[in-house]
RNA sequence: GGCAGGUUGCCCGAGUGGCCAAAGGGAGCUGACUGUAAAUCAGCCGCGCAAGCUACGGGAGUUCGAAUCUCUCACCUGCCA
């Protein structure tokens, strides 16, 4: 993260009613009331909300999709609060898949302040409306167990409560479902009725998994306050092959660059299948109508060219790790993946690229490539690069290697100390030799 | 607490004494075709150059030889208390 503010002045979107763009980008799956919502989001400013559990030191590219539609909305004049779950995450919102380790208060604390500050990232705090962050464990801390049974639980009804998809499943799975987690809903309700108090929050947003926890806010704030409040979910972004989205095969897409390496960021979205690009677009890019009509045409009449997946990549790694890094990326990909004009790449981009790829740093005797392979990470064990070197798949400076006892020397160096370690068309490794 | 069934490689799943590093499927990897795409076709897919080593829930046995048989421990499932 190089600046806290990546996004400047808000750029035209295409559309007078931000209710409408956001329906066109795709992103809402289910609503309170549409009708409602729309008169809601056209009228004057809106203060709404948008959650985020620390269930890991880093937000991921899931939750970039609920920090971008809150910029949106931000964007069309309302107020966003940022909420980071210090109490919600020491709970655990029950998932189907069972149930969930308990993190310590001291590490669920550690992570709130890493999230808090990726959280602010993408919001305004200038301007006319700015945003503002909250944490939930500052009104549910003072809380007693008296106040919480007789002053919420009495709104909260079990038909209802077990009505709800998750619990249903999980109550009739193996493992069942602890009182904690059952009780996730009840916090995440009372979150909403908290804001509603304080700042007159009357939207919360999130993802279509979250819906009946955003429900439950809006009738714990109707019962308490007899007042009618929005909820708004997104839909689950899917993949045109059926798998998982904000997954590779090194598992989830983080948003921080420790986790996941700008480089790695930028080549998850290069990769776009075409018949995703253009919903990606609309989700993750702040271009407006026209160009993203512009880029679906060019995808559909000249694919190769992959428009619509640099500007995707472009966009998406410069709104996360910066225009900076972004730019060292872009001049990284165009030389490693070009034709093998490695010679031409000058030391600093050739360095930058490699330094996000991945470096292996030696000295002394140069190894042979089967070893380069193993030791970069490339192969997970000798016999795996062997095997590749025996399909073809091992190459160095874009030169394919047939000998798995091959072992490059000194001229073969770019720039006297690095070596580009390529297994298959896409993965890539750099060997700098010192000294 | 009793009885019955189960625990196999990243996942699912076959295998009931040697021909088992373990069928088949999925995932993954590489090549061809391409556009750092999709689809398709082909090959690969425990570790090791190899000899060999490790592996079928943990441990102990029987046997020339075990994923397969015995004992035991742990966990899961179903039925009965």
């Amino acid at each position: 993260m190089t600046s806290p503010q990546p996004m400047t002045a808000p750029v035209p979107t295409g559309f007078d009613s931000v209710y409408d763009e956001l329906v066109w980008r795709g992103l809402v799956q289910q609503t309170t009331g549409d009708e409602a919502l729309k008169t809601a989001l056209d009228g004057d400013p809106v203060t709404f909300y948008v959650g985020f559990d620390p269930t890991a030191p880093s937000l991921h590219i899931g939750n970039l999709v609920q920090l971008l539609t809150a910029r949106r909305i931000q964007n069309a004049g309302h107020h966003p609060l940022g909420l980071v779950g210090g109490s919600t995450g020491l709970i655990g919102d029950p998932k189907m898949s069972g149930e969930r380790v308990l993190n310590t208060p001291e590490t669920v604390a550690a992570w709130v302040d890493k999230i808090r500050v990726q959280v602010e990232r993408y919001l305004d705090f200038g301007g006319n409306h700015p945003a503002r962050i909250v944490n939930n464990l500052d009104w549910t801390a003072p809380m007693s167990a008296i106040e919480f049974l007789r002053d919420v639980g009495k709104h909260f009804r079990m038909g209802r409560m077990l009505s709800r998809d998750t619990v249903a499943t999980r109550l009739a799975s193996d493992e069942g479902l602890s009182f904690t987690e059952f009780s996730y809903q009840i916090l995440q309700g009372m979150d909403f009725l908290e804001l509603f108090r304080r700042y007159d929050c009357r939207l919360q947003t999130g993802g279509s998994d979250q819906w009946g926890n955003l429900v439950s806010g809006t009738e714990l704030i109707r019962k308490v306050t007899g007042t009618e409040v929005h909820a708004m979910a997104t839909p689950l972004l899917t993949k045109a092959d059926g798998t998982k989205f904000g997954k590779t095969e090194s598992g989830t897409v983080w948003l921080d660059p420790s986790l996941t390496s700008a480089w790695t960021f930028f080549q998850f979205w290069m990769n776009a299948d075409d018949r995703d690009v253009v919903r990606y677009l609309k989700v993750f890019s702040f271009r407006g109508r026209a160009e993203l009509t512009a880029l679906e045409e060019a995808t559909q009449s000249r694919p190769h060219a992959r428009e619509a997946q640099r500007a995707l990549a472009a966009d998406v790694t410069t709104l996360v790790h910066g225009a900076h890094a972004t730019a060292g990326v872009i001049a990284a990909s165009t030389a490693l993946f070009g034709r093998g004009e490695l010679s031409t790449v000058d030391e600093a981009t050739l360095s930058a690229a490699l330094g996000e790829a991945g470096v292996l740093t030696l000295a002394g005797e140069l190894p042979s490539v089967v070893h380069l392979m193993q030791r970069t990470g490339l192969a997970a064990s000798l016999g795996e690069a062997r095997r590749t070197v025996a399909e073809g798949g091992a190459n160095i400076n874009n030169v394919r290697i047939n000998d798995p006892d091959h072992v490059p020397t000194r001229d073969d160096l770019l720039h006297g100390q690095w070596l580009v370690l390529r297994r298959g068309k896409r993965s890539l490794a750099g060997v700098r030799v010192a000294g």
